[in-house]
DNA sequence: GATATAATTCAACTGTAGTTGAAGCATTGT
DNA sequence: ACAATGCTTCAACTACAGTTGAATTATATC
């Protein structure tokens, strides 16, 4: 099962994307509460099984669900939440958009732009 | 300033939608950080100014962003996060994407469905 | 081996949304 | 009044991605 270590802006921006489509949030919402298979989800959903399929494969290339065959009869396939992908984004999510992260304006552009003066501008090599 | 108090699914993913622009994903961020005028978005993104208005006139209608213009010169404008909103945002996704909210499967079609016996379907008005 | 079932894959279509480049608006300075 | 500045709006273009309907794969049953 691959799990995502250290996610990337790039790797929320994309997680993002994936769960943008109202279907496959849906059925992300679905699958946390239990329904598995590509009939189900149909139904449920009233999509046509190519569709669920469709979509279940951008979840799972996105690393947030899983596939499963059943052991008995091969011919039906069970899908689940990656649960420790689904941590990472989680956590990723309340990092990103926490509140607290809000600073103040710090106006460098504008009329209240906090100029440095000339005589204060050095000339060196940290650029 | 629009507050949205209770957020639906809906309201969910549309905000979903509206985040997983890796750009206007980039715009909230430099928000966060205190950066806030059009122009300096725009050097920061390396974006026309027309896309920066544009992208921040979605985030605006989203509820994500508020905007106010400069007191001495109205030609400048000031655009920062909606605080109460990224607040609610920031409380949904949490909650949305809980991992404690995942559900055993609950087996309901194919081979180890858990049917109902015929002899327990009782006929009634409940529907 | 032939048929049925569950799901996937494919090519063609379509609609949405970001981009482009230009025009427009509001405000300020000369 | 005129020009300049900062930003917004507009119509046309383009590309990406969800949908459609049919064909294909894999497995199971008769």
């Amino acid at each position: 099962m691959m799990v995502i270590e250290q996610p990337t802006t790039q790797q929320l921006a994309h997680w993002l994307k994936v769960l943008a489509e109202p279907r496959r949030l849906q059925i992300l919402n679905l699958l946390m509460a239990g329904v598995q298979c590509n009939c189900e989800l149909g139904e449920q959903l009233a999509l046509a099984p190519n569709l669920i399929s469709h979509h279940l494969s951008v979840l799972r290339k996105a690393g947030l669900v899983e596939v499963e065959r059943d052991a008995a009869d091969a011919r039906w396939v069970y899908y689940a939440i990656n649960r420790p992908n689904l941590e990472v984004l989680n956590t990723a999510f309340a990092a990103f958009f926490d509140p607290g992260r809000i600073q103040a304006r710090q106006p460098s552009c504008g009329p209240q732009a906090t100029v440095v003066p000339d005589d204060l501008i050095t000339v060196g090599c940290d650029s």
